[in-house]
DNA sequence: TCCTTGACTCAGA
DNA sequence: CTCTGAGCCAAGG
């Protein structure tokens, strides 16, 4: 055990991974349209492990690595339309703004201040563009996809 | 060199 | 719905 207090720890990634890995989260997150989110979880599961980190390594810190992306993403990159699992705005200074360009995007917060991600969720990047920019092609989940000849 | 600092998510209870 | 625990460190000042 670390640092078990103050909230929550770590982020091991080494510059050359970092480097590779950020821009990918980028890259995704240029693709949120207006009026939609995502979260960290998911941009950063379209993304295989870097070059020398371990599979159950990438698993574990892969959020919040992209995270860690957004945090220093460069100007053209919406970051305000990556939010967390839950559908919240993750608590930092800067939150604040982040709710005001959403809002103005046309998103609606609940009192809770989460946004319903069955409306305003992104179903991410097209398959055959995962492919060019090689990165993970998700598995279709079978019971959305009917079988053909069947009733 | 020591110390601080980190935009997360999922399963279980 | 809420709450907990597990994941288990590299940079920069």
């Amino acid at each position: 055990m670390l640092n078990a207090e103050a909230s929550m720890f770590t982020l091991p990634l080494p510059k050359a991974a970092r480097e590779i890995f950020f821009s990918q989260v980028w890259l995704i997150a240029r693709q949120v349209p207006p009026g939609k989110v995502t979260s960290y979880g998911q941009i950063a599961a379209f993304i295989p492990a870097p070059p020398g980190i371990e599979l159950s390594q990438h698993q574990a810190y892969r959020a919040r690595w992209a995270g860690a992306a957004m945090a220093a993403a460069p100007e053209d990159v919406p970051w305000q339309r990556v939010v967390n699992g839950q559908g919240k705005i993750s608590q930092r200074p800067g939150a604040a703004q982040q709710r005001q360009l959403l809002e103005a995007e046309g998103l609606a917060f609940n009192p809770a201040g989460k946004i319903d991600l069955k409306r305003f969720g992104w179903a991410g990047p097209p398959t055959g563009w995962l492919r060019e920019h090689g990165l993970l092609v998700p598995p279709e989940d079978p019971a959305a996809s009917p079988q053909p000849g069947l009733f």
